[in-house]
DNA sequence: CAACCGCATTCCATTTGACGGAACGTAGGT
DNA sequence: ACCTACGTTCCGTCAAATGGAATGCGGTTG
C-alpha cells in the first residue's frame, strides 16, 4: 500500500474537494470507520495486522485508531493482542437496529415465512451495490449458507439484491448494472446488463425475484422488495435454501408467499399496494 | 509491561500530549464516535442542531462528520434535513451483535424468563459506569419502562448494574462507587458508597441483585451477573416490572430463577459454577 | 544458540485535514 | 417586511493524522 499519487494534495486543496477523478480521498474519520467495520466483521476477535490488511491501512494507523476506540468503549482488547467490538458499540448497534421500523415489522414476517416454508428467511438492505443482511430467522444453521446478519453480497448475485433492483428507479439500476466488471460467483451468475435486465423484468412482473444459484452453487433464493410510503425501496426479504430442496416447483409456490410477506411489511410502512401486475419504479426522493 | 490500568492514561497521554491537566483532548475520531452515537440514539431521525447540542460540538463540525458518514453509508439523510443510521452501520451492528456469544446464549434464556415470570427480561453489558441494555425479551411494551435496547442507566441505579457490580473485582467497584456525585434517580436510590456496598454484599450472598425502585419510581428489577471462563463479568440479565406486580414476595420467588438463568449462560461461556454461597471476585484479566 | 520471522507497539518529522467563528441562504412564525 | 432558528459554506489557524523506520517480544528454523 504505497500510496502512489504524489502531488494529489495540491489538486485536492486547490478545489477544496474530497474526491479527485474517480479516486476518493480518505480522511481520518473515513479510515476509522473502515477499522470499525473490520472490527465487527464475523469471525471472532481480530488481530491488528489482519485489520490492517483488510483495510489497506498502515499498522500504526490501525493501532492508533483501535486505541482511540478502546478508550471510548467502541473496541475492547481481547486476549492474544486481538480486539473485539466494545460495549458502547454494541449498545449503539442494539439501539440502531431497534430503531428501524422496517426491521421491527419484518421480524415476525420472517419467522412466519420460516415456519411456513421451512427455509431460512432473511431481511436485507442496500448499501451501494451490495445487499447487507440484517436479520435472519432462527437459523437452524443447516448448511453454512452465508446469510448471517452482517453478510454482504453484490446486488446482482443474490435474491434480495435482485428484488431490490427490480423495484429501484432506472437511474440507480443503471449505476449498478452498467458498472464494469460485475463478477460471477458461480457459473450461473448473469453478469451481462442485458441478461440482468431480463431477470429484473421478470421479477418486477412476478413481484418476486429468483436467484438460481447465482450467489453460491446449490443454493437458490426467492425474495421480494420492501417499499416505504413514497415507493422507495428500503430493503428486501426472502427465503434461501439448497437447490434440491428449494426446487423450481417450490419456488412457484413460495414466491407468492414471499411477495405477500414483503407487501405486508411495506404496507406497515405506509406503502400503497402496487397496481396489479404493473410495477412502476418510484421517483427517487430527495437530495438532502 | 503488564502494569497497568492505574495511571496508564496519564503516562500514555502525557507523552502523546493528548491530555492537558485534567481535561481530555478529543481528536476527530473521538468526536466522530460521539456523533455516531448521537445519531443512533432512540427517538427517530435526529436533526443536526440537536446532535450538536447533545455532543457539545460546533455545528460545522457535526455537519462535516455527518456528511463523511453519509458518504460511507454510516449515516443516511432523512427528510427534513434529519439524519438516521445508514445501511452500513446497520450491517455492522447486526454483525457485531451476532458475534456476541454471550448474547446468543442469553436470548433463549431471556425468552424463558419472560415466559416463566411474566415480566420483561433484559440482558445488559457494562460501559464505564453505566449499564447498557443490549436485548430485551419481546417487550409487550406494557408500560413504558425504558429498557429498550441501547438504553443506559448508571450501574448503581439498576438491577443489572448492581448485579454486575456485585461480581466485579473490588478495585473496579471502588472506581465506580467512590466517584463523586452519584446521582439519585428516585428517592430510594442509595448513593452513599457504604449503603451501596451493603446492597452489593447482599446481592453477592444471594446471587442476585434487587433494584427497589432505585432507577424509576414504581419499578423494581431483579438481576444476576453473567461471567466468562475466567470469572470476569461480561454482563448481567434480569427481569423488570412494576413494583406492585413485582412485589417483594415475587422477588423472592423470581430471584433464584434469574440467578439460575444467568448461571446457565455463564456455564455456556465456560464459567465454573461458584463455590456455594461464597462469591469470589476474580482477578481482572487485563493487558495482553 | 543464534539467526530469523511475524507481530504488536513506539517514535517522530512531515503535512494533511479538522476546527469553529463568522457569514450566507432559507424557511417559518409573528 | 422583521425576526428567529436552522442547515450550510467559507476560510485562516493550528492541532491532529500519517506511515516509514526503529524497538521489543515470542515462536520457529537452521
Amino acid at each position: 500500500m504505497e500510496c502512489g499519487w504524489v502531488k494529489l494534495s495540491d489538486m485536492v486543496k486547490a478545489v477544496n474537494t474530497r474526491s479527485v477523478g474517480r479516486e476518493v480521498v480518505k480522511g481520518p474519520v473515513d479510515k476509522a470507520m473502515e477499522v470499525l467495520e473490520a472490527l465487527a466483521r464475523p469471525g471472532g476477535p481480530h488481530r491488528l495486522g489482519e485489520i490492517a490488511r483488510r483495510t489497506g491501512l498502515a499498522k500504526p494507523t490501525v493501532h492508533r485508531h483501535l486505541r482511540t476506540m478502546a478508550e471510548n468503549g467502541f473496541a475492547e482488547p481481547a486476549e492474544g493482542g486481538t480486539y473485539r467490538a466494545g460495549p458502547r458499540l454494541l449498545g449503539l448497534a442494539a439501539a440502531a437496529l431497534n430503531e428501524s421500523r422496517a426491521l421491527e415489522l419484518a421480524r415476525p414476517a420472517l419467522a412466519d415465512l420460516r415456519q411456513r416454508t421451512g427455509h431460512v428467511a432473511v431481511y436485507a438492505v442496500r448499501h451501494a451495490s451490495e445487499a447487507v443482511c440484517l436479520e435472519q430467522s432462527e437459523p437452524a444453521r443447516e448448511y453454512r449458507m452465508d446469510t448471517r446478519p452482517g453478510h454482504r453480497s453484490p446486488l446482482h448475485t443474490c435474491g434480495v439484491g435482485l428484488a431490490m433492483l427490480s423495484a429501484m428507479p432506472p437511474e440507480d439500476v443503471g449505476a449498478v448494472l452498467d458498472a464494469p466488471g460485475l463478477d460471477a460467483h458461480t457459473a450461473h451468475t448473469p453478469t451481462e446488463p442485458a441478461a440482468l435486465r431480463a431477470v429484473l423484468a421478470q421479477a418486477a412482473l412476478r413481484g418476486y425475484a429468483v436467484d438460481d444459484e447465482y450467489d453460491a452453487p446449490d443454493v437458490r433464493s426467492v425474495a421480494a422488495p420492501v417499499l416505504d410510503a413514497e415507493g422507495r425501496v428500503v430493503g428486501a426479504m426472502g427465503i434461501c435454501g439448497l437447490a434440491f430442496t428449494l426446487d423450481p416447483d417450490s419456488v412457484e409456490v413460495f414466491g407468492p408467499m414471499v411477495r405477500a410477506a414483503a407487501r405486508t411489511v411495506s404496507a406497515g410502512l405506509g406503502a400503497q399496494p402496487p397496481a396489479l401486475g404493473v410495477v412502476k419504479p418510484a421517483r427517487r426522493g430527495e437530495g438532502r
